[in-house]
DNA sequence: GCTTATAGCCAAAAATTTTATTGTAATATG
DNA sequence: CATATTACAATAAAATTTTTGGCTATAAGC
C-alpha cells in the first residue's frame, strides 16, 4: 500500500489544463484529440486532477461590469493592536464584495481586492470596515482601468 | 427594429450565474429545476449571456501552487517620464507572470499581481520588468498568505 | 383595431457527449 | 517470479446537449 497518493502531472496533464482554462466545455473527444489519448483517458485524468485538487472547480469567467459592478479598489489594513484576526479573515471571507483577501509583507497587514457597484457602494463598505472595529488604518486606491483581469465570480452563498 | 440588442438581465439569470459559478458542469436539467424552466430555455439564456459577454467564458479554476506557482505578489509601478505605457500594457497582457495589471489612482500608476515558482522567479521577473525601461520606481508586496482568493486559470497562449 | 414580428418558453427528436464496463499491456511491488 | 497497480482504450449504456417546431403573449407597424 502507499501512504500518500500518487500525484504527478506530466506534460499531457498540463496541456488538458491549458485546454479546460480556455474552454472548459470542450468534449473529451476534442481534448483527446488534441493530446492525443482516447476519451475515457482524458475523462480519468480530468478526474484525478480534480480529486488532487490541481483543478478545484468548473466555473464561469464572468464580466464585473455586465452585472453591475463595474469598480473594483484595493484596500490596504493595518489592524487595530489586539483585533481579533481570525474574525477579521471570516468578515473577508464572507463579505460579499471582497473578491480577494491576503495577509501581506510590508508595512500593511492585509490587502483586500473588492468589487462594488460605485464609489457609493465603496464607501459603504468602508464604512463597514471601520465599524467592525479590526482597523488601525487603511488606505484605499481605486482602479481607474484594468489591463490584465483574473476571472471573476460571484462568491458561494 | 432595434438599434442595440436587448440585454436587460433578471432574477433568473442571475440564479444561472449563481449556480454555474458554483459548478459549470450541472445539467441544463438541474439548473432548469432550480429556477422552474426546462432545459431548452435554460440553454437559451445560457448562450444569450455568452452572446452578450455577461459569461465570458467557461473554464476551470486552477489550484496554483499545485501548478508550482505558490507565491503571489503584487507590485506597485511608477512608470518612467515618458515611458511607452502603450509598451508596458502589452508586456503585462502577454507575460505570463502577470495574473493582474490595473491602472490605479494614488501616488503609483499601476497595480501588478504577479504568480511565480518561489523567491528567485520574483526576483527574475523583476529584474525583467527593471530591464524593460518602463519603471521609474516600483515596489513589491509578497502574500505570505491567501484568505479570499480570485479563481486562477492559466493565461492564453 | 388588426396584422405582423419578436421574445420567451417548452416538448420531443436527434445528435453528441459522458460514464461505466471490461480487457489489455506495461510497470511496479513484494 | 508472481501479483498488484496504473494507464490506456474499445464498446455499450446512460445522460446531456442541441435542434426543431410550435405555442403564447407582448410590442410594433400600418
Amino acid at each position: 500500500m502507499k501512504s500518500i497518493m500518487n500525484m504527478v502531472m506530466d506534460d499531457i496533464d498540463r496541456k488538458i489544463i491549458d485546454l479546460l482554462s480556455g474552454d472548459a466545455r470542450r468534449s473529451l473527444a476534442d481534448i483527446g484529440a488534441a493530446v492525443s489519448l482516447s476519451p475515457s483517458s482524458v475523462n480519468e485524468r480530468i478526474k484525478k486532477l480534480l480529486a488532487d485538487g490541481v483543478i478545484k472547480r468548473f466555473t464561469i469567467d464572468i464580466d464585473p461590469a455586465k452585472l453591475a459592478l463595474p469598480v473594483a479598489a484595493f484596500v490596504w489594513i493595518a489592524l487595530r493592536e489586539g483585533a481579533d484576526e481570525a474574525a477579521f479573515r471570516a468578515f473577508a471571507r464572507e463579505d460579499r464584495h471582497v473578491s480577494e483577501c491576503h495577509h501581506v509583507t510590508g508595512a500593511w497587514s492585509y490587502l483586500l481586492k473588492v468589487q462594488v457597484a460605485d464609489l457609493a457602494a465603496l464607501e459603504r463598505f468602508l464604512a463597514t470596515l471601520k465599524e467592525s472595529g479590526f482597523l488601525a488604518r487603511s488606505e484605499t486606491v481605486i482602479a481607474l482601468s484594468t489591463v490584465v483581469a483574473p476571472p471573476f465570480r460571484v462568491k458561494d452563498t
